[in-house]
DNA sequence: CGGTGGATTGACGGTTGTCAACTTGCGTGG
DNA sequence: CCACGCAAGTTGACAACCGTCAATCCACCG
């Protein structure tokens, strides 16, 4: 028995590639890791250098400027890769936002195993290609959006990702971050975060049943205010 | 025969891994073509999907907003891979900013010869993480640096880059794009990126011997400036 | 010599960052 | 059970920065 065969990612995550025995194999360089949220699974430029898998909650990337100032990078979800493979070096911070389980490899162990397994490396192409087109769309917010676009924006990636019910009055969900982990986000402050929300509120378009909770109110509404038609 | 064998890029593009009987199936499939400053090679989600390698020159990707605006999410030059096989839909179009030679293949058939030939993917997959630390760090400037930061940094950049010698009175390079194209790249319009070079000349950082070149006279004030410290 | 397109410069207003005060939510301890 | 304290979020005032619009300059080319 090995802890991969019971996985709730075994068909989600790159592991998916492999079959019985190299699954096996695979995971006896894995290490299950439980992290608080806020917790830090690497720091920027660790030479430790861990990669592996998102099996349950949200993580965020960061990069931080010599200013003290962070930039998110990116979020990674349940099933999602995380970390730099194959020599390029770790400039991200991965840290928690949820309660998260992940499973790590040491990059080395999983350097030699991926090379030897051509369907996982495709795999891993395929996921890397995509986040790669998600950070350049990622650009075009920050470069070419005003500070409402960016927050509708993100409010309705956040709506399309995490809405576990569209209950009456439209859908609601709750975030997993605070206003500070929007403006790393989004490239601005908590100040802005905040009046751009207020001011969806008071167009009826989002209303807040708590801090960290969104409900949908006027779907049209917010995809007009994300467009900026 | 083949195309490939005299290539400028042979050592230096995804076909160093190939050896030469490989290489000439290769470039069974491959299809060479010019480009001139302007010229584009494929439009943002374009159905035809080419991808391919640039040879000799400089090209942009570049995404549309629907109000017209423009961000410039790359740029790729000699041996760079562009395009984007195995499914993910193209959100790019690719201009040429100098003359441009590129060898390309058609979506489908690269795919399948890739799939065939685990190095070849090996180093695409290296190439594609190092797009993605790229991108990324492309988000930070966007996100968290303010305009004078991002032409510094971007001059930098280049310098670093293009910087054919080292004349007297500091290093020297042209720039193969004019300022409309940097406005895009660092998401500024043309008058601020002016503004800001100018101010950089002003300072007696770096001074225009044509419109179009760069003299970086004060390599350390240049990185003061990219630095904002 | 005039025309054209890119680059620069100037004036102005809007948006956003900064700084500061205030409110709210929530857990802890009296 | 209420009071307190702390952290997060909100709101306001103000200034700085950048985008917009417009005029001008300059290089290049006929």
């Amino acid at each position: 028995m090995n802890v991969c065969a019971e996985c709730s990612v075994r068909e989600l995550a790159i592991c998916r590639t492999l079959d019985d025995q190299e699954i096996d194999e695979f995971s006896s360089i894995a290490r299950r890791q439980h992290l608080q949220p806020g917790q830090v699974l690497q720091w920027e430029g660790d030479e430790s250098h861990l990669v592996g898998n998102v099996i349950e909650g949200v993580v965020k990337l960061t990069a931080t400027t010599r200013q003290g100032k962070d930039q998110t990078l990116g979020l990674a979800y349940a099933g999602d890769f995380i970390g730099r493979p194959f020599g390029s070096r770790s400039v991200q911070t991965v840290t928690a936002l949820s309660e998260v389980r992940v499973c790590t490899f040491r990059r080395e162990g999983f350097d030699a195993f991926a090379r030897g397994h051509p369907d996982l490396e495709h795999d891993l192409l395929k996921r890397t290609l995509a986040e790669l087109d998600q950070a350049r769309s990622w650009m075009v917010r920050l470069g070419q959006r005003d500070a409402l676009q960016r927050v509708a924006g993100f409010l309705l990636e956040m709506a399309g990702r995490l809405a576990p019910a569209a209950g009456p009055g439209g859908v609601r969900f709750k975030l997993p971050f605070g206003r500070q982990d929007i403006g790393d986000l989004l490239g601005l402050t908590i100040e802005t975060v905040s009046r751009q929300i207020t001011a969806l509120k008071q167009d009826g378009i989002i209303a807040l049943p708590s801090q960290r909770e969104i409900a949908v109110l006027d779907k049209e509404g917010l995809e007009y205010a994300a467009e900026g038609e």
